[in-house]
DNA sequence: TTTATTCATTGCAATATTACGATTAAGTAT
DNA sequence: ATACTTAATCGTAATATTGCAATGAATAAA
């Protein structure tokens, strides 16, 4: 199928499934990588930094721009990204409270 | 394509992708969770705690486990997970370090 | 006004993922 | 041995993802 049937899952599960699956291509760690280390609106210079064509960057930015973890603003010919901080925060609650479940040490396996 | 261009990015971002890749799938993300919640092996019940169909459970488990976030151990005619939590710690530092980076002051766009 | 430049969109081919019925394998019980 | 249980595997259909060439839209430069 290729479909996940999310109607059977909580909307917490749903919602950590769809920032992993955003970061689950390198493409994209590494584009929001550039992003976080130049701290500043990138104008551009992805495709040239990441070495793929820029149809395939421009689709990758689209989804990472849809989940709200980057804005990208108009500047003249050139568009700028840079980081959403307030949402890279939300989802990083999200993905936290999901990696920090702890287990005790109760082994048994 | 459908494939990623792994050799293009480093050996950290691709295991970044990899992990969040594995968590990209609700049903995933709901096996953990419930492997995390009784704290103990689970033998089998999994197919009941979700509904998704035994050959479809079957295979979810087998990412987890190629990935090395669950054990499985065979218990008679039932097999028995639960979370590998030395290969999680692991797994938690990679990530941890990914959505950690941080953003200074500096807005942009 | 033409010509670049920059980025988004479209269309498509190749591959991957998800789901499940049917089957197999392996152990248990009768 | 036979029947039952549990879980893995196989095969396959439906859908999603990835990547890029070609094209389009919008601004800037000549």
């Amino acid at each position: 199928m290729g479909l996940a049937k999310t109607e059977m899952f909580t909307d917490e599960q749903n919602k950590i499934a769809l920032f992993a699956k955003v970061f689950g291509h390198p493409a994209r760690v590494s584009i929001l990588q550039h992003l976080f280390k130049i701290n500043a609106c990138v104008c551009g210079d992805l495709v040239n930094e990441i070495g793929l064509a820029q149809p395939t960057i421009s689709q990758h930015l689209k989804e990472l721009k849809h989940l709200g973890l980057i804005k990208g603003s108009v500047e003249g010919t050139s568009v700028c990204y840079c980081i959403d901080t307030d949402n890279w925060a939300k989802m990083k609650r999200v993905m936290l409270q999901f990696l920090d479940q702890d287990v005790s040490k109760t082994e048994c396996c």
